[in-house]
DNA sequence: CTTATAGTGCAACCAAGTTGCAAATATGAG
DNA sequence: CTCATATTTGCAACTTGGTTGCACTATAAG
């Protein structure tokens, strides 16, 4: 079965109104195991418009809902974050771009290092991507 | 004296025959103390072509005289990479991009840390940069 | 039911990057 | 030096990802 409920759960405890939209965007990249960029999504979706995608992906991360990773493609990807995440420097884990078949997956377990950055410069955040051949395409 | 003679130099270490328009690419990047997009280029060299200064980069980040940074804003940024650095994943290092003045810093001395990934997953290059505020707009 | 509010689709737009092609410049054999 | 060849450059056109204004639709409250 295909319970929507989970969906509009997970969409109002972070303050989200859930709309038919974004419970399609937040189903589909639930159901990837790698980040998706807004033009996978709109293929997996072509009944949605761009712009309807872009305001639902945006709201999303707004309310920390998902976050995005910057892989170097030149299209941001997103994730759904973890529950109660409130993706503070030392929660943000580290990603990883496949070369190969050009997905880009997160590494949740692989923390941000705790890293001393020269005197004067203050993070607060960080976009950490290696890139290489993922365990998939290494088979 | 703006001896072009170091631009020179350090092209042809590189085996990049070193044009007019290259050397004027290549000083820009060495005057500069941060990285610096295409367009940051464009308006220093409002006499170059856009595509000029595509193609100069690019030659230069084949034979590795550069480096790019993708700091999230949408645009690449560049920067001169050190004397004989051939870009392992050991010799990269950490950048910092901030989001006051939007200027990306190369911090030489921190490399990327050594991270034991997911089995099956083997990183060949990444793109680290920390997101805040810079020494000098901490000021 | 009526009205205010929020959400969506569409079209237009912008910026960054990229390409094809022709003019200009440099190179090199004779 | 001269001509043929190869390389570089400037220009214009185009692609892609992202973004916005606006009108239409759906929803929610009174």
């Amino acid at each position: 079965m295909d319970c929507k409920q989970i969906y509009e759960d997970k969409m109002e405890s972070r303050g989200i109104k859930p709309t038919a939209v974004r419970v399609l965007v937040l189903k589909t990249l639930m159901s990837a195991d790698n980040a998706m960029s807004m033009t996978d999504i709109e293929n997996v979706l072509p009944t949605l418009e761009k712009s309807s995608v872009f305001r639902a992906l945006n709201l999303f991360l707004e309310h920390k809902l998902v976050h995005s990773i910057d892989d170097g493609t030149g299209a941001l990807k997103y994730a759904v974050c973890s529950d109660n995440c409130e993706c503070t420097l030392e929660k943000e884990h580290i990603h990883f771009y496949c070369n190969k078949c050009g997905k880009t997956f997160c590494f949740i377990g692989l923390h941000i290092p705790v890293t001393v950055l020269p005197k004067g410069f203050v993070s607060s955040s960080a976009n950490f991507v290696f890139k290489g051949v993922c365990s998939n395409c290494n088979k």
